[in-house]
DNA sequence: GACTGTGAATGCCTTCACAGCA
DNA sequence: TGCTGTGAAGGCATTCACAGTC
């Protein structure tokens, strides 16, 4: 999609499945495959009409659709959300910035005005919020939860520091800023080690150097490892950090 | 690992492969399987220990080091990201906090002074930095990132609405904040999409309505869908928001 | 001639199921 | 007896390759 329209941002009245496969980083066939799922929007001989395939594509992913949000916990991060530019293009509306704190309320952030958690139920249901957001500290989190859910709110976005317990029929996406660090100073690990191992001729154990346990056998590549074993590992060797995103734990 | 130190924490000695699968959300042999790649760090008939699985599991993701990070772009969500106290706990010091402004340089935020852009090559060469953090304005991000880079940074964090090009062998992880949002309501029209369809009975097309294109044929659960593609289509249908999250786009 | 749409082939990841060990 | 470690089976996504269409 994002590639579709940066495409539609240039004009470009069609393209081919071979053209937004490299632009998008794919595979062409499983572009083409994925589509035909979707329904047979291109012309053979020709290619896709990028406009219409902006808004089919649209229209399956729900961004044909206004979703209202509301942001709870106006904090740094919670106005940095209020002020990020991407929601309002791809959809979505913030329709309000709640906070528990007395002191903010009527602060305007972000062009709006900060309300008071009291209102949140108001809020909630006068806009028909089902997508809520919830910035606040780690301790409130559950209980903002509670009170979106019961007000009607059945998708969360979770910055919290905390693992929400709700329902079933609710979605929570928890999004953890460390992780994406972390995955970073995996491969930068990696990097590492590789160049060790490169320094130090292609002779012994690679990378990530074996397990200290004296009792444990090494790890990988040892004479023992299996065909599948090695293929694994390699197959965590390769590429870079792209993909591999954890998924979320359950409640 | 999040299961994992959640146990330690708990001061559980140890866990079984059951046990964790379940607390985690996986399957118990998958679980097992991947623990075999790295190496037999538990005991037939008791378990893992749990310490010694934090510890080797640690150091094999790499948060057994001490990552030094730079913030350039102190605006709120640098400012959000310099208080973020996740970091500091998973092994990420922040090593300095960067921004253009004059205005800003010399104000503390999260304890820490902010330094001006010109000290950037400095700052990352003397702290032997070599994951930075972008979360300046989009027009910014390019050529800050080259300057990291130069300086030798090969690692980006980027959370500007741009795709950063760089050269091969640094890695780019975008965090794209609204991204989350549209997942989540992609999944919030499916549920109404479905109560629809349960509402009218269980008769016609199901969920998400059928393509209005008049030519083409309609999509999914047709009489001709065939059962590889109706295998696919469900599987788009089938649990929460969980996972999928697009991968990296490629610059 | 060019490119889509898709059956068939492929390969990988996941899961099963059980031998092996504490 | 209980649970790990892992070969083998299974299932599913990806890719190939080409018939079909413009």
């Amino acid at each position: 999609m994002r590639a579709l329209t940066a495409l539609s941002e240039r004009s470009v009245p069609t393209v081919s499945s071979e053209e937004l496969a490299a632009a998008a980083g794919v595979n062409s066939a499983k572009l083409r495959k994925d589509f035909s799922y979707l329904g047979s929007y291109g012309t053979r001989g020709v290619g896709y009409d990028v406009e219409y395939l902006v808004y089919q594509i649209s229209r399956e992913l729900g961004l044909t659709q206004d979703w209202p949000v509301v942001i709870v916990g106006i904090g740094n991060l919670g106005a940095a959300l209020a002020n990020y530019g991407g929601f309002a293009s791809r959809g979505f509306r913030v329709a309000a910035l709640i906070d528990a704190d007395p002191a903010m309320a009527g602060k305007p952030v972000a062009g709006m005005p900060v309300q008071h958690t009291d209102e949140l139920e108001k809020i909630i249901e006068e806009n028909g919020v089902s997508i809520g957001v919830i910035a606040t500290p780690a301790g409130a989190a559950q209980q903002v939860s509670e009170r979106l859910i019961a007000a009607g709110v059945t998708s969360i976005l979770n910055f919290a520091p905390t693992v929400l317990s709700v329902p079933d029929g609710v979605d929570v996406r928890k999004v953890d800023l460390s992780i994406e660090l972390q995955i970073l100073a995996f491969h930068e690990q990696r990097k590492a080690g590789e160049e060790a191992a490169a320094a130090a001729g292609s002779a012994g154990e690679p990378g990530t150097g074996a397990a200290e346990s004296p009792a444990a056998p090494a790890a990988s590549a040892t004479a023992t490892a299996t065909a599948t074993a090695a293929a694994a590992a390699s197959g965590v060797r390769k590429g870079g950090p792209e993909g591999d995103v954890p998924a979320v734990m359950p409640a």
